[in-house]
DNA sequence: GCAGGATATCTTGTGGACCGATATATTGGG
DNA sequence: CCCAATATATCGGTCCACAAGATATCCTGC
Protein backbone atom coordinates (compact mmCIF):
# COMPACT_ATOMS: atom_id res chain seq x y z
CA UNK A 1 0.00 0.00 0.00
CA UNK A 2 1.34 3.90 -0.83
CA UNK A 3 1.38 6.20 1.39
CA UNK A 4 -1.19 8.65 0.07
CA UNK A 5 -3.32 5.66 0.55
CA UNK A 6 -2.71 4.41 4.04
CA UNK A 7 -3.26 8.27 5.18
CA UNK A 8 -6.71 8.29 3.61
CA UNK A 9 -7.63 5.22 4.91
CA UNK A 10 -6.41 6.06 8.65
CA UNK A 11 -8.40 9.87 8.28
CA UNK A 12 -11.73 7.76 7.25
CA UNK A 13 -11.42 5.60 10.53
CA UNK A 14 -12.95 7.69 12.84
CA UNK A 15 -15.99 9.37 10.76
CA UNK A 16 -16.96 10.27 7.15
CA UNK A 17 -14.76 12.82 5.31
CA UNK A 18 -15.31 14.33 1.81
CA UNK A 19 -12.08 15.56 -0.25
CA UNK A 20 -11.03 18.97 1.37
CA UNK A 21 -11.77 17.58 4.63
CA UNK A 22 -9.32 14.30 4.31
CA UNK A 23 -6.35 16.78 2.75
CA UNK A 24 -6.68 18.42 6.48
CA UNK A 25 -6.99 16.21 7.89
CA UNK A 26 -4.24 13.49 7.00
CA UNK A 27 -2.03 17.00 7.40
CA UNK A 28 -3.00 16.91 11.49
CA UNK A 29 -2.46 13.21 11.35
CA UNK A 30 1.07 13.13 9.78
CA UNK A 31 1.95 16.69 11.68
CA UNK A 32 2.57 18.24 8.85
CA UNK A 33 4.58 15.87 6.97
CA UNK A 34 2.08 14.66 4.32
CA UNK A 35 0.23 17.42 2.38
CA UNK A 36 -1.99 15.39 -0.15
CA UNK A 37 -1.89 16.63 -3.26
CA UNK A 38 -5.80 17.15 -5.14
CA UNK A 39 -4.88 15.19 -8.06
CA UNK A 40 -3.37 12.57 -5.99
CA UNK A 41 -6.16 12.49 -3.56
CA UNK A 42 -9.26 11.82 -6.47
CA UNK A 43 -6.89 9.42 -8.26
CA UNK A 44 -5.92 7.45 -5.01
CA UNK A 45 -9.62 7.58 -3.51
CA UNK A 46 -11.36 6.44 -7.01
CA UNK A 47 -8.72 3.70 -6.59
CA UNK A 48 -9.44 2.75 -3.22
CA UNK A 49 -13.49 3.37 -3.78
CA UNK A 50 -12.58 0.54 -7.10
CA UNK A 51 -10.81 -1.95 -4.49
CA UNK A 52 -13.81 -1.96 -2.01
CA UNK A 53 -11.66 -0.57 0.76
CA UNK A 54 -13.59 3.06 0.83
CA UNK A 55 -17.43 3.79 -0.34
CA UNK A 56 -19.05 6.59 -1.24
CA UNK A 57 -21.19 8.31 1.69
CA UNK A 58 -23.99 11.13 1.06
CA UNK A 59 -23.09 14.27 -0.34
CA UNK A 60 -24.08 17.63 1.02
CA UNK A 61 -24.72 20.94 -0.17
CA UNK A 62 -23.34 23.42 2.38
CA UNK A 63 -22.94 27.25 0.99
CA UNK A 64 -23.33 26.03 -2.37
CA UNK A 65 -20.52 23.87 -2.49
CA UNK A 66 -20.95 19.99 -3.04
CA UNK A 67 -19.07 18.25 -0.45
CA UNK A 68 -18.84 14.46 -0.98
CA UNK A 69 -18.15 12.50 1.68
CA UNK A 70 -16.10 8.74 1.56
CA UNK A 71 -16.37 6.43 4.85
CA UNK A 72 -14.28 3.30 5.64
CA UNK A 73 -15.88 -0.29 4.58
CA UNK A 74 -15.20 -2.99 6.69
CA UNK A 75 -12.77 -4.35 4.09
CA UNK A 76 -10.55 -0.76 4.49
CA UNK A 77 -10.57 -0.81 8.16
CA UNK A 78 -8.91 -4.95 8.10
CA UNK A 79 -6.98 -3.42 4.91
CA UNK A 80 -5.83 -0.58 7.43
CA UNK A 81 -5.19 -2.75 10.34
CA UNK A 82 -3.04 -5.22 8.43
CA UNK A 83 -0.85 -2.63 6.69
CA UNK A 84 -0.48 -0.83 10.08
CA UNK A 85 1.01 -3.90 11.79
CA UNK A 86 3.11 -4.57 8.59
CA UNK A 87 4.86 -0.91 8.71
CA UNK A 88 5.00 -1.42 12.47
CA UNK A 89 6.93 -4.33 11.54
CA UNK A 90 9.80 -3.11 8.99
CA UNK A 91 10.25 -0.50 11.43
CA UNK A 92 10.96 -2.93 14.28
CA UNK A 93 13.02 -5.10 11.70
CA UNK A 94 15.06 -2.02 10.97
CA UNK A 95 15.51 -0.32 14.38
CA UNK A 96 17.10 -3.48 15.25
CA UNK A 97 19.71 -3.69 12.62
CA UNK A 98 20.14 0.01 13.40
CA UNK A 99 20.79 -0.93 17.25
CA UNK A 100 22.83 -3.84 16.86
CA UNK A 101 25.55 -2.14 14.59
CA UNK A 102 27.03 0.15 17.39
CA UNK A 103 30.55 -1.77 17.75
CA UNK A 104 32.16 1.23 16.31
CA UNK A 105 33.80 -1.59 13.97
CA UNK A 106 33.28 -1.75 10.14
CA UNK A 107 32.36 2.09 9.83
CA UNK A 108 32.38 3.65 6.37
CA UNK A 109 34.80 6.51 7.44
CA UNK A 110 36.22 6.59 11.27
CA UNK B 1 10.73 6.01 0.21
CA UNK B 2 9.75 3.22 -1.29
CA UNK B 3 9.65 -0.23 0.33
CA UNK B 4 12.22 -2.15 -1.80
CA UNK B 5 14.87 0.57 -1.09
CA UNK B 6 13.80 0.65 2.82
CA UNK B 7 14.75 -2.83 2.65
CA UNK B 8 17.77 -3.10 0.49
CA UNK B 9 19.23 -0.25 3.05
CA UNK B 10 18.35 -2.19 6.01
CA UNK B 11 20.00 -5.44 4.56
CA UNK B 12 22.98 -3.18 4.29
CA UNK B 13 23.35 -2.14 7.87
CA UNK B 14 25.38 -4.66 9.05
CA UNK B 15 27.41 -5.78 6.24
CA UNK B 16 28.26 -5.45 2.66
CA UNK B 17 26.57 -7.84 0.28
CA UNK B 18 26.03 -8.43 -3.04
CA UNK B 19 23.15 -8.16 -5.10
CA UNK B 20 21.97 -12.04 -4.36
CA UNK B 21 22.97 -11.71 -0.81
CA UNK B 22 20.36 -8.74 -0.60
CA UNK B 23 17.38 -10.49 -2.17
CA UNK B 24 17.82 -13.56 0.53
CA UNK B 25 18.89 -11.19 3.36
CA UNK B 26 15.45 -8.98 2.56
CA UNK B 27 13.22 -12.10 2.59
CA UNK B 28 14.72 -13.44 6.06
CA UNK B 29 14.52 -9.53 7.04
CA UNK B 30 10.67 -9.21 6.39
CA UNK B 31 10.02 -12.71 6.89
CA UNK B 32 9.60 -13.92 3.83
CA UNK B 33 6.51 -10.46 3.20
CA UNK B 34 9.41 -9.11 0.87
CA UNK B 35 10.58 -11.02 -2.08
CA UNK B 36 12.26 -8.16 -4.22
CA UNK B 37 12.60 -9.43 -7.76
CA UNK B 38 15.96 -8.87 -9.56
CA UNK B 39 14.66 -6.45 -12.29
CA UNK B 40 13.58 -3.95 -8.95
CA UNK B 41 16.77 -4.81 -7.42
CA UNK B 42 19.41 -3.46 -10.08
CA UNK B 43 17.05 -0.53 -10.87
CA UNK B 44 16.64 0.61 -7.11
CA UNK B 45 20.33 -0.33 -6.32
CA UNK B 46 21.40 1.67 -9.02
CA UNK B 47 19.20 4.75 -7.98
CA UNK B 48 20.56 4.37 -4.06
CA UNK B 49 24.31 4.56 -5.41
CA UNK B 50 23.20 7.80 -7.41
CA UNK B 51 21.23 9.46 -4.53
CA UNK B 52 24.70 8.56 -2.74
CA UNK B 53 23.16 5.61 0.01
CA UNK B 54 24.75 3.20 -1.44
CA UNK B 55 28.45 2.80 -2.84
CA UNK B 56 30.04 -0.11 -4.63
CA UNK B 57 32.00 -2.12 -2.72
CA UNK B 58 34.59 -5.14 -3.70
CA UNK B 59 33.98 -7.32 -6.66
CA UNK B 60 34.98 -11.05 -5.63
CA UNK B 61 34.98 -14.19 -8.02
CA UNK B 62 33.93 -16.95 -6.01
CA UNK B 63 33.24 -20.07 -8.04
CA UNK B 64 33.47 -18.41 -11.69
CA UNK B 65 30.34 -16.33 -10.44
CA UNK B 66 30.95 -12.43 -9.80
CA UNK B 67 29.93 -11.13 -6.82
CA UNK B 68 29.68 -7.68 -7.10
CA UNK B 69 29.23 -6.06 -3.21
CA UNK B 70 27.49 -2.82 -1.94
CA UNK B 71 27.99 -0.87 1.19
CA UNK B 72 25.70 1.46 2.84
CA UNK B 73 27.23 5.41 2.88
CA UNK B 74 26.93 7.35 5.75
CA UNK B 75 24.13 9.42 4.23
CA UNK B 76 22.37 6.07 3.69
CA UNK B 77 22.39 5.31 7.24
CA UNK B 78 20.77 8.86 8.37
CA UNK B 79 18.34 8.64 5.86
CA UNK B 80 17.19 4.72 6.86
CA UNK B 81 17.46 5.98 10.42
CA UNK B 82 15.00 9.03 9.20
CA UNK B 83 12.73 6.81 7.04
CA UNK B 84 12.82 4.04 10.12
CA UNK B 85 11.40 6.67 12.72
CA UNK B 86 8.79 7.61 10.31
CA UNK B 87 7.40 4.98 9.56
CA UNK B 88 6.98 4.50 13.32
CA UNK B 89 5.07 7.65 13.90
CA UNK B 90 2.89 6.29 10.74
CA UNK B 91 2.17 3.06 12.37
CA UNK B 92 1.80 4.76 15.50
CA UNK B 93 -0.69 7.59 14.71
CA UNK B 94 -2.81 4.44 12.87
CA UNK B 95 -2.99 2.83 15.65
CA UNK B 96 -4.22 5.21 17.75
CA UNK B 97 -7.04 5.74 15.24
CA UNK B 98 -7.88 2.52 15.15
CA UNK B 99 -7.74 1.59 18.90
CA UNK B 100 -9.59 4.69 19.63
CA UNK B 101 -12.85 3.54 17.57
CA UNK B 102 -14.02 1.04 19.43
CA UNK B 103 -17.33 2.26 20.63
CA UNK B 104 -18.98 0.12 18.65
CA UNK B 105 -21.16 2.87 17.12
CA UNK B 106 -21.23 4.12 14.32
CA UNK B 107 -19.77 1.13 12.42
CA UNK B 108 -20.44 0.17 8.55
CA UNK B 109 -22.74 -2.48 9.76
CA UNK B 110 -23.71 -3.28 12.87
C1' DG C 1 -20.63 45.32 -9.22
C1' DC C 2 -16.57 43.01 -9.93
C1' DA C 3 -11.99 41.07 -9.19
C1' DG C 4 -9.56 37.83 -6.43
C1' DG C 5 -9.00 34.31 -3.01
C1' DA C 6 -10.79 30.32 -0.64
C1' DT C 7 -13.52 26.19 -0.93
C1' DA C 8 -14.61 22.21 -3.58
C1' DT C 9 -14.86 18.84 -7.30
C1' DC C 10 -12.67 16.41 -11.27
C1' DT C 11 -9.49 15.56 -15.56
C1' DT C 12 -5.29 15.18 -18.06
C1' DG C 13 -0.32 14.60 -18.97
C1' DT C 14 4.26 13.46 -17.46
C1' DG C 15 7.78 11.18 -15.15
C1' DG C 16 9.29 7.79 -12.02
C1' DA C 17 9.31 3.28 -10.02
C1' DC C 18 8.31 -1.58 -9.68
C1' DC C 19 8.26 -5.83 -11.84
C1' DG C 20 8.06 -9.56 -15.35
C1' DA C 21 10.64 -11.18 -19.06
C1' DT C 22 14.74 -11.82 -21.32
C1' DA C 23 19.81 -12.34 -22.01
C1' DT C 24 24.40 -14.03 -20.62
C1' DA C 25 27.63 -16.96 -18.12
C1' DT C 26 29.40 -20.55 -14.84
C1' DT C 27 29.04 -24.58 -11.66
C1' DG C 28 27.12 -28.93 -10.23
C1' DG C 29 23.85 -32.86 -10.49
C1' DG C 30 21.27 -36.46 -12.83
C1' DC D 1 24.69 -33.14 -22.06
C1' DC D 2 21.05 -30.71 -20.45
C1' DC D 3 18.80 -28.48 -16.66
C1' DA D 4 18.61 -26.08 -12.25
C1' DA D 5 20.74 -22.78 -9.36
C1' DT D 6 23.71 -18.81 -8.82
C1' DA D 7 24.74 -14.31 -10.43
C1' DT D 8 24.96 -10.35 -13.25
C1' DA D 9 22.40 -6.80 -16.26
C1' DT D 10 18.72 -4.65 -19.51
C1' DC D 11 14.19 -3.59 -21.51
C1' DG D 12 9.27 -2.67 -21.82
C1' DG D 13 4.76 -2.38 -19.74
C1' DT D 14 2.01 -0.68 -16.28
C1' DC D 15 0.70 1.58 -12.40
C1' DC D 16 0.99 5.59 -9.45
C1' DA D 17 1.94 10.27 -7.59
C1' DC D 18 1.89 14.76 -8.70
C1' DA D 19 1.51 19.27 -11.10
C1' DA D 20 -1.44 21.91 -13.72
C1' DG D 21 -5.63 23.24 -15.41
C1' DA D 22 -10.93 23.36 -15.83
C1' DT D 23 -15.27 24.34 -13.55
C1' DA D 24 -18.25 26.36 -10.10
C1' DT D 25 -19.73 28.90 -5.87
C1' DC D 26 -19.12 31.91 -1.85
C1' DC D 27 -16.92 35.82 0.65
C1' DT D 28 -14.21 39.99 1.05
C1' DG D 29 -12.29 44.29 -0.51
C1' DC D 30 -12.33 48.08 -3.64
Amino acid sequence: MTEPAFFILTALVDEPRHGYGIVGEVATLSDGRVRLKIGTLYGVLDRLVGDGLVERDRDEVQQGRLRRYYRLTESGHRSLTDETERQAANARAATERLQAWRPASQGWAS
